[in-house]
DNA sequence: ATACATGATTTTGA
DNA sequence: TCAAAATCATGTAT
């Protein structure tokens, strides 16, 4: 980019046609044709050695060609030789379709809430989401405050970041474009070719742009998982609740599974979803199995409990003899012992 | 600071 | 597809 004059001759000696101005090629040939080899192969050298020099050199040198005699007549070489070759060139780099890859980045940002319209839309959407997603109110909201923070930085860095490049873009724009017009008074260059050379820019920078988009979304996600993964916000249940649940488990030992009705009902009980008793019933299956022994303890106290409550109840209704515990099959009967040994 | 407890997720196996 | 098992990431007690 620091040299935007090499890039230029690189790129633009493809294609276009010779300006309007030009005129009639052959009549100016035939004036060519006339004159000594030596004039057009000086002038021509002199063309050539414009690039190599500075910019002020050129400028000097650039005038004088305009006014040399013959210019008329090479322009018009230049013209047809360029229309000849510009043929053969031709449909080599034609427009390609948007590209699927950006799209996919600037949809995921635009559903971020990262780029689109200001604050709001997105990020209630976000907290929206994690609010159904569970967890108390405060608790989200303080975090979400945090999150939405955060993602307001990345935005803000995000958005300037695009703002420069969109600025350096159209600066470079406006450079080249002078330069080919410049130029255009000295070489044909059509106004398709400042066209795709245009387009050449915009492409370069929009590939630039690409990255800035990619890293977002990588930040976002980061951010995301920071904050929205159910596993770095873990709330332990009330007591209440597990209460409720270690009762069911223990009174049912002998086939821990509750029905898809009765984890609704415990659910509701405990003030917590149906999943959240299925990870506790899964977890609890799994760890007490695991070591039965540390579990001894509690086993008994809701063993007892159960038993307290039946019986009361039993009691209550018909004065019966005592309930045993409802423990049989399934995970090994655990022994009990009066000191809690197995 | 550390170890252990616990809810959630991921992997694995039937 | 469900549950077990393994694992993760945090909460909590010491």
């Amino acid at each position: 980019m620091d040299d935007p004059t090499r890039m230029l001759s690189g790129l633009t000696g493809l294609s276009g046609l010779g300006q309007a101005d030009v005129g009639d090629p052959d009549a100016v040939r035939k004036q060519a044709l006339g004159q000594p080899q030596q004039d057009i192969g000086d002038i021509l050298q002199q063309i050539m050695a414009i690039t190599d020099e500075s910019l002020d050199e050129a400028q000097a040198r650039k005038h004088a060609l305009n006014c040399h005699r013959m210019k008329p007549a090479l322009f018009s070489v230049l013209c047809e030789i360029k229309e000849k070759t510009v043929l053969s060139i031709r449909g080599v780099q034609e427009e390609d379709p948007p590209d699927p890859q950006i799209m996919r980045l600037d949809n995921m940002l635009l559903a971020e809430g990262v780029s689109g319209p200001e604050k709001g839309g997105g990020s209630a959407a976000a907290a929206a989401a994690a609010a159904a997603a569970g967890g108390s109110p405060t608790d989200s909201s303080i975090e979400h405050s945090d999150y939405r923070a955060k993602l307001a930085q990345i935005r803000q860095i995000y958005h300037s970041e695009l703002e420069k490049y969109e600025q350096a873009c159209s600066e470079f724009t406006n450079h080249v474009m002078n330069l080919l017009r410049e130029q255009s008074r000295t070489r044909p260059i059509s106004p398709k070719e400042i066209e795709r050379m245009v387009a050449i820019i915009h492409r370069k920078f929009s590939s630039i742009q690409m990255q800035l988009k990619q890293s977002t979304c990588e930040a976002v996600m980061i951010l995301r998982s920071r904050f929205l993964d159910a596993r770095r916000k873990r709330r332990n249940f009330n007591k209440q609740a597990t209460e409720v649940l270690n009762e069911y488990f223990y009174s049912h030992l002998s086939n821990p599974y509750p029905s898809e009705e009765a984890k609704e009902e415990l659910a509701k009980k405990c003030g917590i979803t149906v999943s959240q008793v299925s990870n506790w019933f899964g977890n609890k299956r799994i760890r007490y199995k695991k070591n039965i022994g540390k579990f001894q303890e509690e086993a008994n106290l809701y063993a007892v409990k159960t038993a307290v409550d039946a019986a009361s109840v039993s009691a209550q209704a018909s004065q019966a003899n005592s309930p045993a515990t409802p423990n049989s099959g399934g995970y090994p009967a655990p022994c009990y012992t009066p000191d809690g040994r197995l």
